[in-house]
DNA sequence: ACGAGAATAATTGCATGCAATTTTTTCTGC
DNA sequence: GCAGAAAAAATTGCATGCAATTATTCTCGT
């Protein structure tokens, strides 16, 4: 009768390390130790490796034959793939949003977005991501497309995982960002299917250099401190 | 010193599992029993169960807890849902594939080509759809993004596990799908993106809509049975 | 007979133990 | 001292055992 939740010990041992690692707790390149990770989570070695092969399949970890499990980093060209296959996994949600979105989920996405705007407005950057990824999280549910929804959810958290993305906004980008998302909602409420895709894409590939660029930036600064 | 050439009996009870899936040796809905599948691939159940997890993780797989796996079927929703992310995944590679093919990515995929036609030719449909799958994963795996790739392979493995999408083609579908083949290569060679893209979207849509009406004959003939 | 409920059997979830591999430490010879 | 080998320790991969849950069979009352 104990408060365990989680159907299975794999069940909660797998939201425990997905969360350690979006959290930055195992950064990337960090060893993942059987034992040292059974005691912190108190379960045995049987319902962790389970896990790690999971998170494995899910590439945020990396299992080298008796040798353990290291978190996976994402190198530059790891962002520009999966930036490419996300903004064809949005231009298509887009349009297919517009086909079949219930009037609720635009009005949901409708508070949303303005919710976001607020916090826009008072330079709120934190709750201002949160908001943004479930905006876009929400259009691709509001397909009704499963098979959509997860592999769009399997690539955002991956991508999530590489945290360095998401600080450090230049004032411009993120007014450019805020613009694109007006139109977005616009096009939304229009049913526009073909125009929301377009904008979905190119607000997709904004991002995409901006973070290109920042991990340049990053780079570089790494250079020089090295 | 046997002759165990995947790194981990892991591994090995993956490989095997997927292709027994896919052969339709495990049929979707057939349950599966640890002791027995142990026996069957001459591991114990710690390797075996790992690898149930990470089917299930694939989607392959149906965990219910306490109550053993299930080899996941596709419903008609399931089959649109992929399909139309399919598309949208085959539209991008071919985009990204004639700005980033190599001339030995194009010939290799020429030759595959005309093999398959001559398998047309003949009317031998097994080699022909063996064919048809390789070229367009050799599309996508020539766009250079592993995402993409990966993604992709993981779809049409899913896809291919509904058997009952493969045989049964009407001659004219046939004869279509071979036309459309040509004007991908013809697109591919001139490396003109838009319009491989285009096409190779419109070849998917055609594919898809053919299955789900074989899905449709199938469901009729099973309700005349019954 | 037939169905509800108890007893039994089978199956899953997890912990632990052991052998094989890898890593670290300690030795040895130069 | 130090490179390299040998030994020790640690870590992983896998098999097995046990408790808990689920499925099956048996029993008994109507």
């Amino acid at each position: 009768m104990t408060v365990q939740d989680p159907t299975t010990l794999l069940d909660g041992v797998l939201l425990r390390l997905r969360a350690m690692i979006e959290a930055g707790e195992l950064a990337p390149g960090a060893p993942v130790r059987e034992r040292e990770m059974c005691e912190r989570l108190s379960v045995s070695r049987t319902p962790l490796r389970e896990a790690l092969k999971v998170l494995a399949a899910e590439r945020l970890l990396e299992l080298r034959p008796n040798r353990g499990a290291v978190v996976l980093g994402l190198t530059e060209r790891d962002v520009r793939d999966m930036f490419e296959v996300m903004e064809a996994l949005e231009a298509t949600a887009g349009r297919l949003a517009c086909e079949r979105a219930t009037d609720a989920d635009i009005a949901e996405i409708q508070a949303m977005h303005f919710q976001m705007h607020a916090h826009y407005l008072r330079g709120e950057l934190e709750p201002y991501f949160q908001l943004n990824q479930a905006i876009h999280a929400r259009i691709v549910a509001a397909t009704g497309n499963a098979v959509l929804q997860s592999n769009y959810a399997a690539l955002a958290a991956r991508i999530r995982n590489a945290r360095y993305l998401a600080n450090r906004w230049s004032r411009e980008r993120w007014d450019v960002a805020m613009h694109e998302h007006g139109l977005i909602l616009d096009a939304l409420v229009a049913r526009d299917g073909a125009k929301l895709s377009e904008i979905l894409a190119a607000h997709l590939r904004g991002k995409g250099v901006a973070v290109m660029e920042h991990l340049h930036a990053v780079d570089d600064a790494e250079v020089e401190a090295a």
